[in-house]
DNA sequence: CAAATATATCTGATATTTCATATATATGAT
DNA sequence: ATCATATATATGAAATATCAGATATATTTG
């Protein structure tokens, strides 16, 4: 993967705050998206799709709900700007208020084996 | 600026180019850059004024030369982005080839008060 | 069947590149 | 000092490419 392809899959509001989440949470799910940020079902699931066509992140499968994450495989170079991005932006909004948002979540999935 | 700005900065192969070739020298102008990346003066100098108009970068005229910096003002979460992403990237090609090749150039302009 | 997730299509908006030309500055000749 | 010219950089306009969002619908699983 180049850098700027990247870069390009951090530059959407709805993928770069999903990411943080992401690494943030370790894993999360469609729904749990969808709540959190406040978009539509497809939109979630359409930016989930292209990041894993792109290799960014991999998906997993509990019942009907599919737990995303960042791909083991990606090049350290690329996992270790998304530590450093993380770290920078996790205090800024709204990343911060996400994160606060999931927990508030009622009917959060649990996870078998997360 | 937001995140997603930033980085939609950073989703083009010659912005990259240039901020990683600016993260290295500290300082570039528009003759060095067509030179080391061997694209049209247009093109440099668009993708230069983007940068500029959103706030990355700044320029400094000596005599018919601009050179561009890294914007002082720059938000903090930002210029540490910009250093990380720079330690990563240094050792990939084009990066490191760009900076050998910005050392061969013969008319390379000398700086009177970098 | 219901719930969760994925995808196809259309559409308006935006980004990028190129070409030609304009502007700014420096310099040598008169 | 002025004129002509060379060099460096910027920009307007047009052509092209790319992308995000909405809606409807399909797929997968329990």
């Amino acid at each position: 993967m180049k850098p700027e392809a990247f870069f390009s899959i951090l530059s959407d509001p709805t993928r770069l705050r999903t990411l943080m989440l992401i690494q943030a949470e370790r894993e999360v799910c469609v729904c749990e998206l969808t709540f959190t940020l406040n978009e539509s079902q497809p939109k979630i699931s359409r930016h989930l799709g292209l990041m894993r066509d792109m290799g960014i992140v991999e998906s997993r499968r509990e019942g009907t709900w599919m737990h995303y994450r960042i791909k083991s495989s990606l090049p350290e170079w690329s996992k270790e700007i998304l530590r450093q991005v993380h770290a920078q932006l996790k205090v800024l909004c709204p990343y911060r208020e996400d994160k606060k948002q999931l927990t508030q979540m009622s009917n959060r999935p649990e996870r078998s084996c997360a």
